[in-house]
RNA sequence: GCCUCCAUAGCUCAGCUGGUUAGAGCGGCGGACUGUUAAUCCGUAGGUCCAAGGUUCAAGUCCUUGUGGGGGCGCCA
């Protein structure tokens, strides 16, 4: 019968067979190691020249990185292994020899692991996250349906664009033209009329040429919609939302977030209430006018600054302490291993000296944001840095934001939006909002933002036939998956990404 | 679209103010080693230094243009 290594722990003192993939090899003269990979895990199986034999022994030699085995052996329980257990091989079975697998054990350039992400995805850390994207989709599936949300698709193709803002991916639809939908959101509005409570769960597209860690041509979005509720209800179910997410991965994926090198005490700092904040509140605390449990926006940008020159300097130091050492005189092995320490330095030295030219930049943005308009990506990352839980940042100025915004009481400038800001750094996550429900400030937002009414009388429908008051949100998955997995990069949260410049594989 | 850094072996990178025959690690191959954890050690093969033009007695190194890439910003979510 065929074992997982994931169920390793369950079969304890007990022969099992297992199929996968050698990841790595460590040979000495009767024992081979070999770390082995089945999808639901990693384990090394160790192959002893006593227990299997001269010619199976022989065998398993001539295995390669990414060669395909049956191996039947015992579990046994090992705690220095990454699941903790490891196999003790009775019967090994060559499936296929793999010959010059390009992704080798060490260290790789993005472009090049780009290129090869139909292999990458079997690496270490991608398993991981890969893992946790999966721990996340069920999280947010689970979330939902246990509180009587029913899932309802939003159309991939639309007739025209929905929010009239971004570049979308232009098609064909039976001789006229479509597009690839940038956001499930009015969709999402008409079927919660029908249905209460929903929530989509689909891609989305994007068509613009951005360029950056957080964006995604194609993207995975969710998108919950609720009838009856306000701004306020919408923020308490995002609070509690996110913290199910997050707490459901740090639970069941303890194992990937360590592979990830994940800081999990700072995942765990969504059990606390989240700051909300207003957006005009936000922005004194991004220009350092107003601290933040003592800490200010621009100060903490500046000791981050010093802290990076201060660590090029200690590198610089250990470099020619190296070189110094090296021309003394030390034999071929000490002074490989130090030549080698310092080309890290040196790697190491260049990225902090990208930071160093950032941050100056980060700094002057910062400090002369000007109330009314949209934060930068920058911006995000300096306002977060002052916090420890998700900011909420609510009451949007009414420019900046979509037509559909319910405006705030007796402040037509501003719109009960809302967007969740994920700690560290990693920036938004979640953008949602209380919905307009008057059709006349509907109809004069759709003539302000220069939309064509008529494609958007089916969605004035809403508020002809028993108009509520409702909001709703949107999640960006690959963002959630960053964040929680503390990538530098959304090109690793999602199995063959999409974006400008990238369509292969 | 803008700013900035970069392109040297299959991969990751050294190569200073231009100067004989371009280096290391990993990976490959051969060998050593009784449990290794990116194992280690010894040996070995492996290069049109992104392309085109220029400066010079001499260019991987300097200049121009192009191409490709990283980081930051913008657009945007």
């Amino acid at each position: 019968m065929q074992h997982s290594i994931r169920q390793f722990s369950k079969h304890e003192g007990e022969s099992v067979t297992i199929k996968g993939w050698i990841s790595n090899k460590r040979e000495s003269k009767t024992n081979i190691f070999l770390v082995v990979r089945d999808g639901s895990g990693f384990a090394q199986a160790i192959v002893s020249l006593d227990d299997v034999g001269e010619e199976q022994f022989e065998s398993a030699k001539r295995l390669t990185q990414e060669s395909s085995v049956e191996l039947t052996g015992k579990v046994i329980k090992d705690e220095r292994q990454i699941g903790g257990y490891e196999l003790h091989v009775e019967k090994l079975n060559i499936i296929h020899i793999s010959k010059d697998y390009p992704i080798s054990n060490k260290a790789h350039g993005v472009k090049f692991l780009a290129d090869n992400r139909h292999l990458w995805l079997r690496s270490r850390k991608q398993w991981a996250i890969m893992r946790c994207r999966n721990a996340i989709i069920m999280a947010i599936h689970d979330f939902f349906q246990s509180r009587g949300f029913v899932q309802m698709d939003s159309p991939l193709l639309t007739g025209s664009a929905c929010e009239g803002t971004t570049d979308l991916f232009e098609t064909e639809f039976f001789g006229k033209p479509a597009f690839l939908s940038q956001s499930g959101q009015l969709y999402a509005e008409a079927t919660a009329m029908a249905m209460g409570k929903v929530y989509t769960f689909g891609p989305t597209f994007r068509a613009e040429k951005s360029d950056t860690p957080r964006h995604l041509a194609e993207f995975w979005m969710i998108e919950p919609e609720m009838a009856f509720y306000n701004n306020e209800m919408n923020m308490d179910l995002i609070e509690s939302f996110t913290r199910h997410v997050v707490s459901q991965v740090v639970e069941k994926c303890q194992l990937e977030l360590n592979m990830l090198g994940r800081d999990i005490a700072m995942l765990e700092k969504v059990n606390q209430t989240f700051p909300r904040v207003t957006h005009s509140e936000a922005a004194k605390i991004l220009r350092g006018e107003v601290e933040v449990n003592g800490k200010n926006a621009i100060t903490v940008q500046e000791e981050d600054l010093a802290a990076a020159k201060k660590a090029i300097e200690e590198k610089q130091a250990k470099i020619e302490e190296n070189e110094a050492t090296i021309k003394g005189g030390v034999k071929k092995g000490k002074r490989n291993y130090l030549q080698n320490q310092i080309d890290q330095l040196k790697g190491e030295i260049k990225k902090l000296e990208e930071t160093c030219r950032n941050i100056p930049k980060w700094i002057e943005s910062a400090k002369n944001f000007p109330d009314g308009e949209d934060f930068g990506g920058s911006d995000e990352t300096v306002l977060t840095r002052v916090f420890d839980a998700p900011v909420m940042v609510y009451n949007w100025p009414t420019k900046i934001k979509a037509f559909y915004m319910k405006e705030v009481e007796g402040d037509p400038t501003h719109v009960k939006g809302v967007d969740l800001l994920a700690p560290e750094g990693y920036g938004e996550i979640v953008g949602g909002s209380e919905r307009e429900t008057d059709i006349d400030i509907l109809i004069r937002k759709i003539e302000e933002h220069e939309l064509p009414q008529e494609e958007f009388e089916w969605y004035l429908d809403l508020r002809r036939y028993g108009s509520v008051p409702h909001a709703g949100f949107g999640l960006g998955l690959e963002r959630m998956v960053r964040w929680i997995c503390g990538l530098d990069h959304m090109r690793e949260t999602i199995p063959f990404p999409r974006r400008y410049g990238r369509i292969l594989p």
